[in-house]
RNA sequence: UGGGGCGUCGCCAAGCGGUAAGGCAACGGACUCUGACUCCGUCAUUCGGGUGUUCGAAUCACUUCGCCCCAGCCA
């Protein structure tokens, strides 16, 4: 077969494999599976795991399974389940089929039976503290458990009997038998069923046993037919296990290979669902899609494009050497997607009035809605009486300001220039009204000859015709003064490096009023309704960088 | 100090024995009816350190240093 050009080191293996003819009994077809757990929404870093997965389904012609990882009844549910498919959807990743592994929980059962029959796993009576106490250290093996010489038979009743609810939680637990003295403590025996009379949100109370992961995701790999099992780095040692399992379970080969490569980190981002969730229930955010949050519908919600996301995936590229993208990366990428294509609005935040004191009546002028396609112009109503953003104008302007100050002119963008004549003050010393001048001859795409130069173009809004729109200011998690250092990015670096570490407390996204503008340079905002349902997002012009 | 991994530009990351891709950031300059965008230019004699092997090493060997992961009846 024509194989693709490897893009990473991943791809790499699979093609070599390939090459080796691993997969023609399978007809090469490679399969693979993007399994969370639905117990919390997902997030951008497993927009990561997905662009991997899915990248590779896509680039072998493969199959992929969206896989609900569901042994751990007490924290999963229907609301995470829906989410994640909402969110796969979202980013535009189409599966082959959505499974779960609560489905193979009697084929599991059945592999465990096999276990038992084959001597390779036992029930054992041990509580939890009895097994963490002879597990041994990471230097020191471990002591076998004195329940590992029961025959067969009585594995079997016992184990019968922890399926038939005949025991409390913890009572007891079925462990493999691989190796108490092994330098990988994975190996020291672990546990692959445990007792929990707790009801699953699928199998309700069928149930009052469940497989651990060590055991049930390589076996589901495997009743699958995964070819590749591509996880993150933390299960490296978890390999040994997950070969013993498929191995011991009798599958007929090519068996499923685990490959590991580094998760997602971004600088001053919260990556952990357990925090993430924390935020949500202790009510410091609205909720997962809260747009301060870095889960996938936070991200949506704030108006980041899907392809700027798997974009981003695809400039940091998959390796196995553990790393922290900086956040500018992503901006980058986002206010590339933007920039292509987004629809470009004008919008002012703190307005100030500006009334051109020669010009009466009402026109039309043409306002581009993508100046990079080169497609969409609208009209606009322009009477003169407008409203421009308080940082456009400066009564005491640093040098080389270009945008307006008194005597000075602006270009209104798609209309006039203007000349600032006066400068109208409150009681306050507020600016309370700008009056200018206008030229004629400037007029937006006039062929008219004019001297007249513009220090600047600025966003306006008609005040007759423009219309408000609420915006929804986001506060950052952490104050200001909570940061121990003075300079802002030493701020952001080390909150970074506490996150990261998991010492501090989480600092989120910034949503404050600047942070749109932060984030997508080319600008955008969005409007949201009195009950928080977004219903515009908008694009205005680049803030962050008119004072350095 | 048991085992498993990883160390290439400020941040990611190619490279797989033949003489250091690319992206982000940064810095010059041009252009501009968004100080954006675009454009053009600069940005690792060096690959954690050392020692070998070789005509030749980031790539092989040895050694050393640093960082990450593992002792849940979580995933």
């Amino acid at each position: 077969m024509q194989l693709p050009e490897a893009t990473n080191f991943i791809e790499q293996i699979i093609n070599e494999e390939l090459e080796a003819g691993k997969f023609e009994s399978v007809g090469n077809n490679i399969k693979v599976r993007f399994p969370p757990e639905p117990n919390g929404y997902l997030h951008i870093g497993h927009i990561k795991a997905m662009c991997i997965n899915f990248g590779v389904k896509e680039r072998y012609h493969g199959t992929l399974n969206l896989r609900m990882d569901d042994t751990n009844p007490a924290k999963e549910d229907y609301e995470y389940v829906d989410s994640i498919v909402e969110a796969v959807k979202w980013l535009g990743f189409e599966y082959d089929k959505l499974v779960f592994a609560s489905d193979y929980y009697d084929r599991l059962y059945e592999i465990a039976e096999k276990y038992i029959l084959d001597g390779n796993a036992y029930v054992c009576d041990l509580s939890a503290e009895e097994i963490t106490a002879t597990r041994g250290t990471l230097t020191e093996p471990g002591t076998p458990s004195p329940y590992r010489g029961r025959s067969i038979e009585e594995n079997l009743k016992l184990f019968r009997e922890m399926k038939a609810g005949k025991y409390p939680d913890g009572a007891r637990t079925l462990r493999a038998k691989i190796d108490m003295s092994s330098p990988n403590v994975n190996m020291r025996d672990p546990v692959i069923y445990r007792i929990a009379h707790v009801s699953h949100y699928r199998t309700k109370d069928k149930w009052c046993i469940y497989p651990m992961y060590d055991f049930a995701h390589p076996v589901s790999d495997a009743i699958e037919g995964i070819t590749h099992s591509l996880c993150s780095l933390e299960f490296e040692n978890h390999r040994p296990l997950y070969n013993w399992f498929v191995e011991k379970a009798g599958f007929k080969a090519p068996l499923p290979r685990q490959i590991e490569f580094a998760r997602l980190n971004i600088t001053n981002t919260l990556m952990s669902k357990r925090y993430l969730k924390k935020l949500v229930d202790e009510g410091f955010v609205r909720g997962w899609d809260d747009p301060r949050m870095p889960t996938i519908m936070g991200l949506k919600n704030r108006g980041v494009p899907p392809e700027a996301l798997k974009k981003f995936c695809a400039d940091v590229g998959v390796a196995k050497a553990y790393s922290v993208v900086s956040s500018a990366q992503l901006d980058s990428c986002i206010r590339d997607d933007l920039n292509e294509n987004a629809e470009r609005a004008m919008a002012v935040l703190n307005p100030i009035k500006l009334t051109v004191t020669n010009y009466s009546g009402e026109e039309e002028v043409d306002f581009e809605t993508n100046p990079v396609k080169g497609v969409g112009a609208r009209k606009i109503k322009f009477t003169g009486s407008v409203y421009i953003d308080g940082d456009d104008f400066s009564l005491d302007p640093p040098p080389k300001y270009k945008r307006l100050q008194k005597g000075g002119t602006v270009r209104l963008k798609s209309a006039y220039i203007v000349r600032c004549d006066e400068v109208k003050l409150g009681k306050d010393g507020k600016v309370e009204e700008l009056l200018c001048t206008y030229f004629p001859e400037t007029r937006s795409g006039s062929s008219e000859h004019s001297d007249i130069k513009a220090k600047g173009v600025i966003q306006w809004v008609d005040a007759k015709y423009g219309h408000d729109a609420e915006i929804r200011r986001y506060e950052p998690l952490l104050k200001d003064e909570e940061y121990p250092d003075q300079d802002y990015a030493e701020r952001l670096n080390a909150a970074s490096e506490k996150i990261l570490f998991g010492k501090a407390e989480p600092r989120l996204w910034e949503c404050d009023e600047n942070t749109p503008f932060q984030l997508i340079r080319t600008g955008y905002y969005k409007k949201f309704t009195e009950d928080g349902k977004l219903v515009l997002s908008e694009i205005v012009s680049l803030k962050d960088n008119f004072n350095k």
